[in-house]
DNA sequence: GTTGAGCGTT
């Protein structure tokens, strides 16, 4: 019968659902509408430890012993494919454009909380942190309760202390005390974490810069929705994309802008880690410094700034 | 003392 089946690009990312077909299979074609360019599909076995490829025949992807069951599967791709994707390929003649750097590693790395739905009524935090120990630490475990009665709502939230329990705590579903419970990322923080994946700081502007300019400079790596500017001048600027991966995949980037160098990182608020997006020496201006002048030259990198014209 | 998709008193 028809189902949905949960598919990751990869391993740590988030999972959208696509349809099998009556048969049970998953077609290729289907997958590759989600995943343009996927050729594969694999999960991670919980039993080894190791990863395991999907059967694939006329098109059509099999149920690993005809049945998806719950699992999260991760969408295979072709060699060349990946390696498109990651960062200074520069070896073909052609300048491949900064948008295709791939750097996510940073925060999404990090735990979240997670939500524990289906918990039977009687499951205290105790039996919690006993079952969900077997994953890794655990730094939080709380069942939520009527603060009348004290009778469980039914669900809860769990932390991992590493990010590999968080995956494969994740990755499958859990039985807790005879019933099927699902652990998935809050709502509340799937949406807080999409806008700001979304959204780009960019440092250093200087009083020049319109949002028109801002826009029409970063349309070039992706489709921009917003641009803010602070009034009065601030020297800083938030772009927000379509795309979370165009606007991932340009934090820590220098770009010269009307002459200026810019610095992007992670639109996060004030006070929050930003160290991580600072790419390799520290030899980087922190805004308020002056600005190095260089100089234009279509297309290319000029140290660890991409130097385009407008 | 009942329930079964959802989203967190601080």
């Amino acid at each position: 019968m028809s189902e949905y089946i949960r598919v990751a690009e990869e391993e740590d990312e988030e999972p959208m659902e696509v349809p099998s077909e009556e048969d049970g299979t998953l077609l290729l074609s289907t997958l590759a509408a989600q995943f343009p360019g996927a050729c594969g599909l694999k999960y991670r076995n919980p039993d080894t430890g190791t990863m395991r490829g999907i059967r694939l025949s006329d098109g059509r992807l099999y149920p690993p012993d005809g049945d998806w069951e719950n699992r999260i599967y991760v969408a295979v791709f072709p060699r060349s494919h990946t390696e498109n994707r990651k960062k200074g390929d520069q070896s073909e003649g052609e300048q491949i454009p900064v948008v295709t750097t791939i750097k996510k590693r940073t925060d999404r790395q990090k735990c979240s909380d997670l939500i524990v739905l289906g918990l039977p009524w009687k499951s205290t935090e105790d039996d919690l942190k006993k079952y969900f120990s077997q994953f890794g630490e655990l730094l939080m475990v709380q069942v939520k309760k009527d603060p009348k009665t004290g009778q469980s709502k039914g669900f809860g939230f769990i932390r991992f202390g590493d990010y590999e329990s968080q995956i494969k705590c994740m990755s499958q579903r859990h039985n807790i005390d005879g019933r099927w419970c699902d652990v998935r990322i809050p709502n509340s923080r799937e949406g807080a974490q999409q806008m700001m994946n979304r959204k780009v700081f960019v440092g250093r502007c200087t009083e020049d810069m319109t949002a028109e300019e801002l826009r029409f400079y970063f349309n070039k790596f992706g489709e921009v929705v917003d641009v803010f500017i602070p009034k009065p001048f601030r020297a800083f600027a938030f772009v927000t994309f379509a795309d979370p991966d165009v606007a991932q995949g340009l934090c820590g980037e220098d770009h010269i802008i009307k002459g200026a160098s810019v610095h992007i990182s992670s639109a996060a608020p004030k006070s929050y880690d930003r160290q991580n997006d600072r790419k390799g020496s520290m030899a980087q201006g922190q805004p308020g410094d002056i600005h190095k002048p260089m100089v234009k030259v279509p297309g290319v990198r000029v140290g660890d700034a991409l130097v385009t014209p407008m």
